[in-house]
DNA sequence: ATCCCTCGAGTTCA
DNA sequence: CTCGAGGGAT
């Protein structure tokens, strides 16, 4: 980008930035923008300090947002409420040291008090409370920093906010903590939502603020908040022989001993790190606690635990020196589109994948996430080069969510599905394989060399030869060890050991490997083909309605040309009927079939399901199971008659629950489906 | 014709 | 995990 470019990139954001704040704060919008916010924000900052001439005092990101609502009594804090800066990697927290060492005086330094305090950050609204002789007199929100809103009413409301301090206590005493909602509570209210047809909430810190913000205390006393106290500002007023201590406090964490003592709580998760090692060893191992704590959470606060230094190292603008918030990566974040190219499946469906500049985001850096299809792409309106909202579905597959139109330039190009297949150069149609309304684009040359390796692909793994991955394929194919799939099974030792980079030992590998691999079940053998329409299940049900590959192959009779054969096996209609025929009758299918079988490939007979205890009832596996993995678990279940299903509807008997859960479990909860944990699992195999 | 549920197929990163 | 589409119930 030129400067002018910048210039206009700045103006934009801030545009999309104010959009984005009014909808948060205005029109009570889920907060699904709050990272977008944070992300567009990260950028605007990033450009100002690279071009610092464009600047503007009276831009609005340079304002504490959160006015004071008028309805509320206004209050004025009597020591200003902070925030803080962030940081979103360890290395800003280095970058953080390097700054406060160099503003330290050599001697603090040394010795044992430089030390650092870490603590969770609770995802709520901060909140000051005022104690006057031990009794809560007033509570406010943040506001701007300077000016908050009065809500004692509503705080008051909290059980875990005292309303008389326990002694020793002092005359005067004032206390920051963040109001929220726990998990558990917010699943409870959006339960009654849903019941009650009513949205439901996004997160737990909207239903805090908004709580918080209702004129009758009653609504908020519903809402069943909880309090968590983490400084006291004031510490001069808090004297040592009013709190009963021999000395003055000189430590944040004593702040955090003394809000106990005085009644409130105060989470118990926190540590004294003597560096920084310890300091990421702490937010390493908050990380994996995170899911499953009881409340949300958005980082650790990490600060230096020494008063006193605190004190040298002051405030600067709105946030303190001496403490940073180190921010876990954002579930969505913002990216330019770089590119969009084209993927061809083992089918010869053309699906179109977004290559982005790559971003951080929970947890990982992504560079590309498809688009499925054209319709997909023009549903998002999706252009070459615009800014879009990135996340990841599940927390693992990256998905562009929105398209920022507000920040384009004009120069963003609209993405066409090409005329010719880029691999093969053969003609690219909107094909309508049975039904008349396909979205996919596909392209129809058999020999296309992409569709062969991805149909190779899908032959080994399906076969569970798992030393032959797409690299090495390709290699054999390139090499011309192989044409197609059958030739697999007649790989030698010496033709591998012979290319490069392959040792004698691998060569063995793979060749036993195939070995092991040949016999397999007719089920797997008929998904293996990679007939239309035909994947696991469909495999399964035409090999117990057949038993044996011959009587499938008989059942085909090539002279008659229907297509309604297998209407009278479960779960197959007209459209996998078509699919199936036209397989069977296709000489070349036939011929390889009769290949593999010739190559060494040995297919078993399918016997009828035996009516297990299982008979009827369908699981779904979630999290990470630790006694057993997915595929026993998986085998267990289906030789007992039951079945496993990717999704949960009302006709799952049981979700089996691992560690760490998706949303699976979740919309089990939401159907009232039965959820079971992996020792009940186990119980019930016995 | 229109629902809901499953299945198939393609997908990302560590 | 997502989206499209097939199958079956209504």
């Amino acid at each position: 980008m030129d400067k002018s470019e910048t210039q206009k990139r700045i103006i934009k954001l801030r545009r999309e930035i104010a959009r984005l704040r009014n909808a948060y704060h205005v029109e009570n919008a889920p907060n699904i923008t709050d990272d977008v916010y944070d992300s567009l924000t990260r950028e605007l900052k990033a450009l100002l300090e690279e071009y610092p001439e464009f600047y503007d005092a009276n831009a609005r990101e340079h304002r504490v947002a959160g006015k004071p609502l008028d309805k509320f009594v206004k209050v004025k804090h009597q020591n200003r409420m902070l925030s803080l800066n962030d940081a979103f990697s360890y290395e800003e927290l280095y970058d953080w040291e390097k700054r406060i060492k160099k503003l330290l005086p050599a001697e603090k330094l040394q010795g044992s008090s430089f030390r650092y305090f870490c603590e969770v950050k609770f995802d709520g609204l901060a909140v000051s409370l005022i104690y006057k002789k031990g009794k809560f007199v007033q509570g406010a929100t943040r506001g701007d920093g300077f000016i908050g809103e009065d809500i004692t009413q509503n705080l008051k409301t909290i059980n875990s906010i005292p309303l008389k301090l326990k002694k020793p206590y002092p005359l005067s005493l004032e206390v920051r903590g963040e109001a929220l909602l726990s998990k558990a509570n917010l699943d409870k209210l959006n339960k009654i939502n849903i019941r009650e047809g009513k949205p439901v909430f996004a997160n737990t810190r909207n239903v805090a603020a908004g709580s918080l913000r209702q004129l009758d205390p009653r609504l908020a006393a519903e809402r069943k908040l909880d309090f968590f106290a983490y400084d006291i500002v004031n510490r001069r007023e808090a004297r040592p022989n009013a709190l009963g201590l021999a000395s003055r406090l000189e430590t944040h964490s004593a702040k955090h001993e003394i809000l106990r003592k005085l009644g409130f709580k105060v989470e118990k998760i926190e540590v004294k790190a003597e560096n920084l090692e310890e300091v990421i060893a702490f937010i390493k191992k908050f990380e994996k606690i995170r899911p499953g704590f009881p409340y949300g959470t958005d980082g650790i606060v990490v600060s230096l635990d020494d008063l006193k230094m605190q004190e040298i190292l002051g405030v600067v603008g709105k946030a303190p020196r001496f403490m940073v918030a180190f921010k876990y990566p954002a579930e969505r974040v913002t990216t330019m589109v770089k590119n969009v190219l084209i993927n061809i499946g083992r089918t010869g469906v053309l699906t179109p994948l977004a290559i982005f500049e790559p971003v951080s985001v929970a947890g990982s850096t992504v560079s590309k996430a498809t688009l499925h299809n054209m319709d997909q792409i023009e549903r998002l309106g999706l252009r070459i080069g615009d800014t879009v909202v990135v996340e990841k579905a599940g927390d693992v597959i990256p998905k562009v969510v929105e398209v920022l139109t507000g920040l384009r330039t004009g120069k963003e190009k609209k993405f066409k599905i090409p005329a010719l297949c880029p691999v093969c150069k053969s003609k690219i149609v909107k094909k309508q394989l049975i039904n008349q309304s396909s979205v996919a684009y596909f392209c129809l040359n058999p020999k296309c060399s992409a569709k062969n390796e991805r149909y190779l692909e899908h032959f080994v793994s399906v076969f569970e030869i798992y030393e032959l991955g797409p690299k090495i394929l390709r290699r054999f194919k390139d090499e011309g060890f192989i044409t197609d799939a059958a030739d697999i099974f007649l790989l030698t030792k010496e033709d591998i050991a012979s290319l490069p980079r392959f040792g004698e030992k691998s060569a063995e590998n793979i060749v036993q490997e195939i070995e092991n691999k040949k016999k397999i079940p007719l089920s797997r053998f008929l998904w293996a083909l990679g007939i239309l329409h035909v994947g696991e299940e469909t495999a399964r049900d035409i090999a117990i309605h057949f038993g044996t590959l011959e009587k499938i192959i008989l059942s085909t009779n090539p002279g008659k040309n229907f297509s309604n054969f297998y209407l009278d096996i479960e779960n197959i209609g007209p459209a996998v009927s078509k699919s199936l025929f036209d397989f069977f009758h296709d000489k070349n299918n036939l011929n390889f079939i009769k290949k593999l079988e010739k190559n060494g490939v040995i297919i078993e007979k399918a016997e009828k399901k035996k009516a297990g205890k299982f008979a009827g009832f369908n699981f779904v596996l979630t999290g990470t199971l630790s006694l057993m993995s997915r595929e026993v678990a998986k085998e267990k279940i289906l030789s007992l008659g039951g079945k496993v299903v990717g999704s949960v509807s009302k006709n799952t008997s049981y979700v089996v629950a691992g560690a760490l859960p998706g949303s699976k479990f979740k919309s089990a909860q939401k159907l009232g489906v039965k959820v079971i944990d992996e020792k009940e699992f186990l119980n019930m195999l016995d």
